[in-house]
DNA sequence: TCTGGGGTCCTAGGACCC
DNA sequence: TCTGGGGTCCTAGGACCC
């Protein structure tokens, strides 16, 4: 049995961030502006009702730029790039700080707008959906055209979108005429249209396996199409190996889910300094104890508990360790999260300095409303076993 | 003057059980 | 005393994505 072919959409919200920004502050409309950063840089509005906005010169310590307008990008400023970087390569780009309750505001607008005509949508974050239409007997460009008008409408903002016969080739094309895009694409087109592209298009394909690949000389998706199945293989493993081989021919056969239950939750935070555990023990338990706090609280806004609790140091020089911990009832409680937590911090080593510490709560269930309090680890289980076992009766 | 914060998924070894 | 697989759970780390 073959399956009936598919319409799929990937709809990306252009700048998304940068953009709803600028929804508030029209006068900045054309110019370079970047989000991000730390401290507080929110704009004044000064006596005569004019506003006056930071500049990326202005800005010192830690923190990354999270989005830039097209004009900043212009300037070689993009996501994820430090600010401090960022400021040598544009020193008079506006500055914003990030306002995630607005963008969380227009993501559920533009959603909505989405969903009002075409309700299978997969959530893949604030700013971008998988839209199954394969339902539709319209036009695929006229289907799309509604969707794009029904988002403007809603939110003001635009959008790009890809049309494909799977996610993976809707993904790679809603990219191919941002912003404002709309690229369509089959099958056929995929020598044309597809093979030319870098490798690292391909949802899947980061850093580590681009590098890998650039090495083997295996640049463009065409590249990685001509490659003996074998070769990739004994570089990549079996299962990462067929996955290559499949991509690189356009075939991706997973569905667009509509639903899904969180797995983990979790905060963390970096410090202004780095930190040591002994010289600023304080400030270090204060936070440490604040995380817990934040994410017992997010616990149980979702109404849901959780069993295992860990922790996660990034050192000074950026190393990075996890300790976690199963705990024998799942828990939303604060003070059981902390001292779950504690636990794991033992286990760890706290000679080098600090810059990061989060905490999270994993393998969750459904809370239904009632709320229990601490309960033993695994090893306290066995402790306790190990009693009963001394003393039966 | 490097490098945020929230996630998912995969791998792999060891414990433990049948 | 030595020797099996298979399955599940726990833990740690890493790649990747938005």
């Amino acid at each position: 049995m073959t399956a009936a072919p598919r319409l799929i959409a990937h709809l990306d919200m252009d700048a998304f961030y940068a953009s709803v920004e600028l929804l508030r502050y029209p006068e900045l409309i054309g110019l370079p502006v970047v989000i991000g950063g730390r401290s507080a840089h929110q704009p004044l509005t000064q006596a005569d009702g004019s506003r006056h906005f930071y500049r990326l010169r202005d800005y010192t310590g830690r923190g990354v730029i999270t989005t830039s307008t097209y004009e900043a990008r212009a300037l070689g400023v993009f996501s994820a790039m430090g600010m401090m970087k960022a400021a040598r390569l544009a020193p008079d780009a506006i500055l914003l700080p990030v306002n995630f309750d607005d963008y969380r505001h227009y993501s559920r607008l533009f959603k909505q707008a989405v969903a009002s005509v075409a309700p299978l949508i997969e959530d893949r974050g604030i700013d971008e959906i998988y839209i199954d239409l394969s339902a539709f007997s319209d036009e695929p460009r006229a289907i799309a055209l509604r969707i794009k008008q029904a988002v403007r409408e809603a939110t003001g903002l635009s959008c790009s979108i890809g049309l494909a016969p799977n996610k993976l080739l809707a993904k790679i094309c809603s990219d191919l005429e941002k912003p404002d895009g709309l690229t369509i694409l089959s099958q056929a087109d995929l020598p044309t249209r597809i093979w030319p592209l870098s490798v690292r298009k391909i949802n899947g394909i980061g850093p580590k396996a681009g590098e890998k690949l650039a090495a083997l000389g295996i640049d463009t998706i065409a590249d990685l199409a001509m490659q003996d199945p074998a070769l990739l293989q004994t570089h990549f493993g079996l299962s990462y190996a067929q996955w290559l081989t499949k991509v690189a021919q356009g075939i991706d056969l997973r569905p667009v889910v509509t639903s899904s239950e969180p797995k983990s939750i979790s905060r963390e935070t970096t410090f202004e300094r780095d930190l040591h555990a002994r010289q600023d023990r304080e400030t270090l338990s204060a936070i440490f104890t604040r995380l817990c706090e934040r994410v017992a609280e997010d616990l149980q806004r979702k109404k849901v508990l959780g069993r295992t609790v860990g922790i996660k140091l990034r050192y000074a020089d950026f190393s990075t360790v996890t300790r976690d911990i199963s705990l024998l009832l799942p828990t939303a409680d604060a003070i059981s999260i902390r001292k779950a937590a504690g636990e794991c911090l033992k286990r760890v080593p706290l000679q080098k300095h600090l810059r990061l510490l989060g905490v999270r709560v994993s393998n969750l269930s459904p809370s239904n409303g009632e709320h229990r309090e601490n309960y033993g680890t695994q090893a306290e289980l066995h402790f306790l076993q190990g009693e009963l076992d001394e003393n039966p009766g």
